[in-house]
DNA sequence: CATAAACATGAAGACTTATTCATGTGATAG
DNA sequence: CTATCACATGAATAAGTCTTCATGTTTATG
């Protein structure tokens, strides 16, 4: 047996925990939530199921596309959001099928 | 086909968001890594394989503790942590097996 | 071109988190 | 009993996050 070790390298610890973070709050994980639904969503589609201030939305959105956690694509006036890569979606997986949340 | 909502109840939500912010830390990743990997652990051990202050670790101790992370065992002078449910290293193992991260 | 709809951005304040330093507590060894 | 090891705690500061409010940008519509 070798000696105890950290496995995960640094550099994707740092990058879990920034990621991690990101989803780490109530109106982003619903955010997740929704578009693991609906595929590609618009920002005032959102704003009527989360019930909460445009701005507010906006910034969330922001945050969790600087993150690569979404991206966007413009239709018009209409901005559709959409999750970048599925396998987030196992960390709400996780948080659902887990009773101890 | 019913309309949009958070599948998800608010309280799970929260529940989640609290727990996952306290994962969401490098040091704290680690010691979940840890953890799996011995079972149990002392803050000494702890403390050289993650070469931090003692205080520091502690404090990241007593925090996961706080949110029912870990759970400890005192055995003479040294105090023995472990995790409460391994259903947390399976979001460890999501992010280690996530390329994305 | 003026207006409105849809969304983004920026500043500001309240609040939370991270880290350090100093000190405190509990258990054992001598 | 006192010294020491192992760990916790508290205060303090710095840094980051959340939310709101006001304003800006882009695209369509009349």
């Amino acid at each position: 047996m070798g000696t105890l070790h950290v496995r995960v390298e640094q550099k994707k610890l740092e990058r879990a925990a920034y990621v991690l973070k990101c989803v780490a709050h109530p109106v982003r994980i619903s955010i997740i939530d929704l578009l693991e639904q609906q595929q590609r969503l618009t920002v005032t589609e959102m704003q009527h199921v989360l019930a909460i201030e445009q701005s507010l939305l906006s910034h969330h959105l922001t945050n969790m596309r600087d993150k690569g956690i979404v991206d966007t694509q413009r239709v018009g006036k209409n901005i559709h959001y959409y999750l970048t890569d599925t396998t987030i979606t196992n960390i709400i997986n996780c948080i659902n099928g887990c009773n101890r949340f």
